[in-house]
DNA sequence: CCGTTCTTTTGAGTTACTCAAAAGAACGGG
DNA sequence: CCCGTTCTTTTGAGTAACTCAAAAGAACGG
């Protein structure tokens, strides 16, 4: 019998191993994860894991489209589950914390900019930068 | 006599240093630059330095506001003399060329997300992603 | 011209990956 | 159900882009 994220994977082309749907499930209980976080949570799992194979696993999964890497400026790159819908991030400028934003004002201002010196643009991505709600309190 | 970037470097509180002014005027010729092109810029004229130098100069700068740091995702950081206008850029998804687009439809959506989950925002940044001329005129 | 303070140099160390070869699983065909 | 091919993971080495720290060297106010 087939999981659900079985399935998805070989949707996707890929098979079905435990490393990759140990990653899936990884992030479907935390989202904006970093390689290493994802790599604790699935050596709980699967002790014989390396850190080196979760990093080719996520890469597989983000070719694949089922995980989406985000990486802001001063922090490692960090996967995320939900994809599909364009939504953007905020990151906290103190402690690194991403939250998700959805699309702004209906879209079409974020994906058409007025000049792009020729270049042909594809898709647009927002990062917003200020204080998380536990560092505006540290803060005060 | 104080040339304009030995004043501009004071006026941030910084010291006026060969190794500061060339990595201004390297910048200023180049745009999107990173560390490692300006450091060949800068050896040129100052042939002493060392890639280490140029990183310091470069962090300082950033802090005191002389120069802008962006971190294309995939991409070293690169540096731009263009600041104080909150522009936005496009990346080149096959070359990695960056270009600069100006703020799309009068700043304020961009800076408005509609919900943030508890975050203070205090500023927005935009990255288009797509082809550059070149790299379109490649793909034809 | 001098001394303090700021910068740069030099050298080592780190993080976050990437690359490659060999061993080990998936899975479709028989 | 088993087998062979093909895809994955493991293991180990290598790299880019910085960061950190101590000592030597410049700026600049007095």
């Amino acid at each position: 019998m087939d999981t659900a994220l079985d399935s998805a994977l070989r949707d996707a082309g890929l098979r079905a191993t435990a490393g990759r749907v140990a990653v899936l499930e990884a992030l479907d209980s935390m989202a904006h994860t970093d390689a290493e976080r994802v790599f604790r949570a699935v050596s709980d799992v699967l002790p014989t894991t390396s850190i080196q194979s979760v990093h080719n696993i996520l890469a597989d999964l983000t070719t694949a489209g089922l995980i989406r890497r985000i990486e802001p400026a001063g922090s490692a790159a960090l996967y995320e589950r939900r994809i599909g819908d364009n939504h953007h991030h905020v990151v906290c400028t103190s402690c690194g914390a991403v939250g998700d934003v959805d699309c702004v004002v209906g879209e079409a201002p974020c994906l058409t900019p007025s000049s792009a010196g020729g270049f042909t643009v594809q898709t647009a991505e927002v990062t917003f930068w200020g204080l998380c709600p536990s560092c505006q309190n540290a803060a005060q």
